[in-house]
DNA sequence: TTAGACACCTAGCTTGGCTACAGGTACGCT
DNA sequence: AGCGTACCTGTAGCCAAGCTAGGTGTCTAA
């Protein structure tokens, strides 16, 4: 029914928050925020959709978590790029660029 | 568990699938040939996404369905691109195009 | 006569988005 | 003192779209 919709493709967004992290450990929120930042406004990642995401990675141990303060002197939990993190991530940039040669080549190929 | 998977990315099908028989119209299995080959490969639609897909559509209104010959003297049922599945072809394209961007400027932002 | 390509279909699982909640802290304004 | 707003985390439960695995049937070539 919606003609604008801005779901997120799936598995994309994990494959984003990986690399949100691989520059730096933080929090949750900070993460959505860094990701609408730099995307200007094209990813508005959902808390429901933010969090459970990121307690998947978690449990993926491709993150690790630890509570900290952030700079407004609260605590958050701090979200860092594992090793099996870090190899995922190029595993998905990777499918993600196989993916997107191969869309192109079908909406190219006129015939 | 899968290491690797080969997940057509949630959404993508149905604006391949359209592409595809923008081209003219075209049956199932011959499209997910198409796909196939134009992709190099790259996209083995399976029968149980294929069809599902294209009932799917059709029920939308984006493609039309009709039975008719093949060039093997079968009957198969070919899928035409509607009006409506015109307009949701660029739709498509164009949110591909947008998210394509957005996902790029992400992967690509250093810091 | 049997294997494999051609051509269609469905049930039922899984996954990961989403909405809509719920909870709590700190700050600034009136 | 009270209120709104940003900050920060979380869950339950819905839903769509992919998948596997199974089924039907035809035609052709080895």
């Amino acid at each position: 029914m919606s003609l604008e919709k801005n779901d997120l493709h799936r598995g994309t967004l994990d494959m984003l928050i990986l690399k949100i992290v691989a520059a730096g450990p933080l929090h949750g929120y900070a993460i959505a925020q860094r990701l609408q930042q730099i995307s200007k406004d094209y990813f508005q990642v959902p808390q429901g959709s933010l969090y459970p995401a990121l307690h998947r990675l978690e449990e993926r141990e491709w993150v690790e978590a630890e509570w900290k303060d952030t700079s407004t002197g609260r605590e958050a939990k701090f979200y860092k790029l594992t090793k099996k993190g870090r190899k995922q991530l190029e595993v998905e940039v990777l499918g993600w660029e196989k993916l997107a040669d191969a869309v192109s080549l079908i909406l190219r190929t006129a015939e």
